[in-house]
DNA sequence: CCTGGCCGTTAAGGTTTCATCAAGATCATC
DNA sequence: GATGATCTTGATGAAACCTTAACGGCCAGG
């Protein structure tokens, strides 16, 4: 049975998507302020959390943070029309996706169930291959195609192509590599960013000048493509 | 059985829509008044509402409102015809879409079907298809169906063309575009939008100048349709 | 018929962001 | 303490982007 924690202070939300979820057989727990959510996260270990931006004690931004410095529950953010830069702080901040209110509870119970599957046991493929090369992420090793012997690459090398190929296909956005990659407080360097994005494409593109693998998405971040 | 509020003052318009939606197995409730219409909502949870703006208690925008505090049942509007500032407003404050009175019965039982269809069981992904093109809202990718590769767009354009299709099948307002992309300062710079329309349009559109499924609601504001 | 408002289109300017290079700082290892 | 690899930092030209203004088409109202 999957474990849904709502946190809002609205009662009247609370109490609609109580009955609902309860109804589809979900359990659910409940919390109406930043606080007591996080000490519901940490007393329930929900499978999945609900959360208003909107919370009377602290900024919705500060509880994510507060899951995500050691859970990776998925948290699908509730925010009020026309807040676009919350929704892009929150989902910056680790969220996994976002429902405007008013919601519409089938459009709710679809991304929930979505975000459960997405955190299912990740049937995650270990190695990557294109058209030049191949990369193992179990055995942290890159060989080009063909060619003999492995590419060698620093640990921050490594790392970032390792957030980027987990998310091949999608776009990351620079604040999320750079987080990941040198933490939270380096947040704005994308200095960074253009230097090992360089050295990742002068070992690993046939063309280091004409990327066909590492795309650059110009404002937004990068793209694995495989 | 769709259930069908209707909201009007004028016994003939309340009467002939009773008598056309029943024709057509919808289940037909209605109030003549807003107070009573807000009643109604709570009580008969209808599957869409259809609302006469010119009420004699209270605005049609404060029923909106009303409405949308807590439940996102879809609202069509009837005005006067003239009265363009108005339905504006209404649209802004969260109704779905729009009939100019006189209105043909054709013309309202379309719009009512085209209501209840988006409101049904959203899709689990934020994958949107087209005939033309495919819009992952995850993955921050926009695909031409058939031509490989994707679609390049800036952040701006990003943004404007994931506003339009969360809201895919339903008017969005300038206003509402121009707060969710560039911030409530520029509610006015409607400018912005011809332009950056226009950039999607040629990107994305199969003729341009014919818009398919970037669609210009004059005066009110802009549609994507899938 | 003319006028004004709204929309679509285009192009140029200024600003921001990106890629590349290279030199100093740091770290691990011996 | 020396050495080599790795990481930071700054500078520069190039590219992409956002803004803004101008022009023309279309339609409605006078």
């Amino acid at each position: 049975m999957t474990r849904v924690l709502v946190v809002d202070d609205e009662p009247s939300i609370v109490r609609a998507l109580r009955i609902n979820l309860t109804a589809r057989k979900y359990e659910v727990s409940t919390a109406s302020d930043g606080a007591s959510g996080l000490a519901a996260v940490a007393r329930d270990r929900p499978d999945v959390m609900i959360l208003d931006l909107g919370l009377p004690d602290m900024d919705g931004t500060e509880v994510i943070r507060g899951v995500r410095g050691w859970s990776s529950t998925p948290i699908i953010v509730l925010s009020v029309w026309g807040q676009e830069s919350q929704k892009v702080a929150a989902l910056d901040a680790g969220a996994d996706d976002y429902v405007t209110k008013p919601f519409g509870m089938d459009e709710l119970l679809a991304r929930l169930r979505a975000a459960v599957r997405r955190a299912a046991p990740a049937p995650d493929e270990p190695v990557v291959t294109t058209g030049h090369f191949t990369v193992d992420l179990a055995a942290k090793r890159v060989a080009r195609n063909g060619g003999d012997g492995n590419v060698g690459l620093t640990p921050t090398e490594w790392q970032l192509l390792e957030v980027l190929v987990r998310n091949r296909g999608r776009l990351v956005t620079q604040r999320q590599l750079l987080q990941e990659v040198w933490g939270p407080a380096y947040e704005t360097e994308s200095n960074y960013l253009r230097v090992y994005m360089a050295q990742l494409r002068r070992k690993l593109e046939p063309e280091p000048s004409r990327p066909r693998y590492l795309l650059t998405e110009p404002g937004m971040g990068y793209r694995f493509e495989a």
